[in-house]
DNA sequence: CTAGTTATGTTATTTCATAACGCTGCGGGT
DNA sequence: ACCCGCAGCGTTATGAAATAACATAACTAG
């Protein structure tokens, strides 16, 4: 989305299609497995983040909702994002009030992103925060969330100027 | 400042007097050494973050800016943040958009923060991202900075309700 | 002094997010 | 079948966070 550089954006290519009716469908499963609710704004906003190919703003989100060019109401996007990210499909990234479809196999896991600074392209990979939970006991702190994101460049944006 | 809770939040008791003025004489210092200028406004809202019992949002500094209870303009209160973060005398905590003044000895150092989601205190601590790197190399990311922000209870606020 | 650069003052606007309230529809208990 | 409780949603409105744009002032180097 943030294109501030020629760059394909292309670490992460949205789904469409086949692959995009299957990742809705796993997510339908899953929620159907912990007796959740995919309704259709969920369904939706989840759709319209794993078609992207990189982060969405929520007005972005907000804007592209309707099929028929019409926009959401902002408490319907905002409380889908609620929604999904609760349930491990989707991720905030602070750092740049975007969000994306989470990229990881099995839910509940702990999620740490890689951010383009360059071509805006967020890739999510497996944090190791052992050494973070070492300080935080160190501190007394009992940790229950952990928000990681490195930014950067990326590969194709590191070798061109 | 959040005081979702009852206790006290004396994890970072906000310098006053001698300490305050020493801590600015500090900075003031550093610049000095730099050639960069700690002019009016950086000052002031410098002290106001050092006063501060814990991370403050960018309209708290707005409006308790002036001495007189005038609150400054926006621009005025978002420059002086972006040149305290730029010369390392302030950190943003991105998951509270809020500001801390900086907790560690030397400037040029990567910071992460222990939050307590029940009283609001931050605490930086200094990060190993060791692991993280190893991560980014793998992937191929060139990284520049890191944001780390570590979210859970407190010690005074782990032991009661 | 003069020109270039850095910082500030000011107005307005944009971007991001939530409060509040009533309606709907599904589920469990009787 | 009926009622009730609650999760979810639609809608209006507002609040909170950040920046754009442009004019003026203050340093600094030549
Ligand atoms: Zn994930
Ligand atoms: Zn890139
Ligand atoms: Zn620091
Ligand atoms: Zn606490």
């Amino acid at each position: 989305m943030g294109a501030e550089c020629h760059h394909a954006e292309s670490a992460q290519p949205g789904l469409e299609g086949v692959a995009l009716a299957n990742a809705v469908a796993a997510a339908q499963a899953q929620c159907e497995r912990t007796r959740e609710r995919l309704t259709p704004p969920r369904r939706r906003v989840l759709e319209l983040l794993l078609e992207s190919d990189g982060p969405m703003k929520a007005y972005d989100l907000i804007a592209a909702y309707g099929q028929d060019g019409e926009p959401a109401k902002p408490p319907t996007v905002y409380r889908a994002l609620e929604f999904l990210e609760r349930l491990g499909f989707a991720h905030r990234i602070e750092s740049l009030n975007a969000y994306v479809p989470c990229r990881m196999e099995g839910a509940g896991h702990r999620a740490a992103f890689l951010i383009c600074e360059c071509c805006g392209a967020a890739q999510e990979f497996e944090p190791d925060f052992s050494a973070q939970f070492a300080a935080a006991e160190i501190a007394g702190y009992a940790v229950r969330t952990v928000t990681l994101e490195a930014r950067g460049l990326c590969p194709a944006c590191k070798v061109q100027t």
